[in-house]
DNA sequence: TTGAAAGCGCTAACAT
DNA sequence: ATGTTAGCGCTTTCAA
C-alpha cells in the first residue's frame, strides 16, 4: 500500500517501502518488490511512457529511434521492469488465454490431447486455462462464467454434450468454439475436431468378423455423448455391412464412460445369458471394466470372450491382456483445436472448417479366434 | 472499435455496433456483444456506478440499501452484465489465479494431483494456471516470467530441482510459493507438500525383507531431485537397518523418471552380472520399465525377480503382474497444496509449515518369495 | 519520432 | 447510504 505513494516520488530514496514494514524480515527480502512499471522506466531514461511502450511493443518498436530503444531495454533490465499482462489486456480487450474444459484430467486420454493444445497455443504466445466439468453442465456454466470474466479470448470444449446450452453460451457470446473429441448436434458457429468414430468401431468389428467371430456384443458409451452414439450408430452400421447379425439383447448402453460402467455392463450383458464370443465396447476405461467383470465371472479373455476397447489410452499396452483397440491421435488432435481457435480468433468472419481425424486399429491380446 | 462509441451514448438505438459491420452475419448474430459494464447497469438503474460495484462485491453489499441492491441485480441480468476479472484484477492487485508448474502432464502421477489442487483452489475461489516446463529450467523460467505477467496471487511448483533458480527468483519477487510432491535444498520461504520418501522405501525394503530376499537391487530416480535423493538414501537406510549387505553394484540411478529409463536401468543391472531377487525401483514408471527388459531378457517376475514400484500411479493395479507399490496420496497432497498458497495469501507474514503425508504399502503380484 | 491526453472497467478513499 | 474522485498499468489516437 506504501509502496503506491512510492511510485508517485520516484526521485525520493527508493526502497522505502520495501523497507519500512518494520520487521526483520525486510533486511532478508531481496531488492524486488517495488512494483515498477512502464512509468518509472520512462523516467529513468527521461521519456515519456508512450515511448517505451512502443519499444516493448513489437509491432510499433520501429516507431521509435534505435539509440532510444537502446536506453529503454537497458533499464527495463535495470529496474527488473516486469510487464503487466492484466493491464495489457484490459486496454487490448485480448488476453492471449484460451479456456479448455475437459471432463476429468484423471481420465488418460485427456492429458495427450492437453498437450497438444498446449504446445499449440505456446508457440503462438497463447495459455491455456484448464478446468475440469466432471460432467456437471452448472459446473461447466460456472467455469464459463468465470473464464468469460478472465476474458479469455477463446474457447475448447471436450465436454460437449449432443445437445448442449452451454455451447449455445459461447456462441451467443460470439467468442471463437472449437469442440474437440466430442462434438455437438448442431455446431452452429462452433468448428469441432474429433475423430472418425464409427469408422473406428468398423476397424473392430471387421477385425473381429475377420477372426471369425459371429456374435459380436457391444457395451455402447452413453448415448448423449457423440462419441457413444456414433461409435454405436458405427457398431450397427459395420454389423450389417459384414452380413452379421445384430441382437438387441446384445447391445447395452453404459450409463458412463468409466472402468465401474464398463463393469456393469459386461455383467450386465452376461446376465441376459445370450451367447456371444466378443464384445466392442466404447472405449478403454469401458474395457478394463469388461475386464474385471469377467474376471470376476472365472471367463476368461480372449479364450472365452474377446474385448476391443477405443482411443489407446497410455498403458493399455501393459494390462493383461494387452488390449486390442482403436488408436485416435490425441496430440494431433490437441494441436488441431489449437490451430482453429487461433484461426478463428485472427479471421472472426470465417466459419472454419471441421477436422476428422482417421482412426487407426491396434491389435493385442485380447482378441483371438473364437473357441 | 465502433463498439466504444455506442458505449457512451447509451441511449442510442442498441445494437448499432453490432449492426455496422456489413455482411449478412450480423442478421445470424444473437443480441450478445455490445459489452455492457458497471457503467451501463448504472445508470439504467439510475444510480452512481460505484454502488453498482457496492452490489457486486459481497463485502461492501452490506453498505447498500436492499432496494437498491435489488434493481441492480435485476438490471445486471436484464442487460447481460459480466464483470471484467481483468479490471477487477488490475485495481485490487489480486487475480485469484495460481500458476501450478509440472514436469509433465502425460506422466500420470500428476492428474490426481492437479484435481487435489484445483478443488483446493476451487473451493477458495481461485483458479489454476498450469503449464508444463518438460523439467528444461528455460522453460521453466519462460513460463515463470509469463505467470509473473499475469500476476498471480502464488505458485504451485511440481518441477522443483533439488537446486532450483526459478525457485530463487519466486522467492525474490517474494510470491507466495509451495512445492508440491518434490522438495529442494534449502527452501527458503518456500513450503512444500511431500511424502515421506524415505518411510515409503523402507516399506519396500522391509516387505521384500520380510519374503526371505536378501539380495535386493536398487533402481533409483534422478538424483538431482529431491524424491530420487531421498529415496536412494531410504533404500540404503532401510537395508543397513534390516541388516542386508548391500552392494555398490546393485544400485543403478536411472537418467529419468521414465520407462525407457528403467528399461535401460534394468538391462544394465542384469549386464553387470551380480546376482539378486528382487530390485527396489524409485517410482512406478521405472518399475514398468523394468518389466520390458526383465521381458526382453526371458525373466520373469515376480518367479525369477521382485519387483517394487513408487506412486501407485493409475492403472498400475491392472498391469501384469500387478505392481506392488508404495500408495503415496495423491488428491490430498494437491489439496494440501492448495490451501497452503491459499494460507500463504492471507498471512503473508508468517513462514507456514511443511507437509509431508505418510505413504502406504500396497502389495500385489509382483513380488514373491524368492526361488 | 515523440509527447499529451484519454480511457479500458473497475474499486476505494473520501466526502456528503 | 450514496456520490465524487482518482487511479490500477497499459495502449492509442491525435498533435506537435
Amino acid at each position: 500500500m506504501d509502496l503506491k505513494k512510492n511510485r508517485n516520488h520516484p526521485l525520493l530514496p527508493q526502497k522505502q517501502g520495501a523497507l519500512s514494514p518494520g520487521t526483520a524480515v525486510s533486511i532478508v527480502a531481496p531488492m524486488a518488490r517495488a512494483k515498477v512499471t512502464i512509468h518509472d522506466v520512462a523516467n529513468a531514461v527521461g521519456v515519456h511512457p508512450s515511448t517505451v511502450s512502443r519499444v516493448l511493443n513489437a509491432n510499433t518498436r520501429h516507431m521509435v529511434t534505435a539509440a532510444i530503444a537502446q536506453r529503454v531495454m537497458e533499464a527495463t533490465r535495470a529496474l527488473g521492469y516486469h510487464p503487466n499482462a492484466l493491464a495489457h489486456s484490459l486496454r487490448t480487450r485480448r488476453s492471449n488465454t484460451i479456456g479448455v474444459l475437459i471432463p476429468d484430467i484423471t481420465n488418460p486420454v485427456f492429458p495427450p490431447i492437453l498437450r497438444g493444445i498446449e504446445d499449440g497455443l505456446a508457440a503462438a504466445g497463447y495459455t491455456a486455462m484448464i478446468a475440469n466439468t466432471d460432467g456437471a453442465a452448472d459446473r461447466a456454466n460456472l467455469i464459463l462464467e468465470g473464464m468469460l470474466a478472465r476474458r479469455v479470448d477463446g474457447f475448447i470444449l471436450a465436454t460437449a454434450q449432443r445437445k448442449d446450452p452451454s455451447i449455445d453460451r459461447c456462441v451467443a457470446e460470439d467468442i471463437p468454439l472449437v469442440l474437440i473429441n466430442r462434438t455437438t448436434k448442431s455446431t452452429g458457429r462452433a468448428i469441432s475436431v474429433i475423430t472418425d468414430d464409427a469408422a473406428g468401431i468398423a476397424l473392430t468389428v471387421a477385425h473381429l468378423a475377420g477372426l471369425g467371430h459371429k456374435r459380436i456384443a457391444h457395451i455402447a458409451g452413453p448415448l448423449q455423448l457423440s462419441t457413444g452414439y456414433e461409435r454405436h450408430r458405427g457398431f450397427i452400421a459395420a454389423m450389417d455391412s459384414v452380413g452379421l447379425e445384430r441382437q438387441p439383447a446384445l447391445i447395452v448402453v453404459a450409463e458412463a464412460f468409466s472402468e465401474h460402467a464398463g463393469e456393469r455392463a459386461m455383467l450386465t450383458l452376461l446376465d441376459r445369458g445370450k451367447k456371444f464370443t466378443a464384445v466392442v465396447t466404447g472405449n478403454d476405461l469401458l474395457a478394463l471394466g469388461a475386464y474385471d467383470a469377467l474376471n470376476a465371472r472365472g471367463l476368461r479373455c480372449p479364450q472365452d470372450i474377446s474385448i476391443t476397447g477405443f482411443n489407446d489410452m497410455p498403458f493399455v499396452d501393459k494390462v493383461s491382456p494387452p488390449l486390442t483397440t482403436v488408436r485416435i491421435q490425441h496430440y494431433e488432435m490437441g494441436m488441431r483445436a489449437a490451430a482453429a481457435v487461433l484461426e478463428r480468433i485472427k479471421e472472426p468472419g470465417t466459419r472454419g472448417v471441421d477436422v476428422r481425424l482417421e482412426p487407426a486399429l491396434v491389435v493385442r491380446g485380447s482378441t483371438a479366434r473364437p473357441a
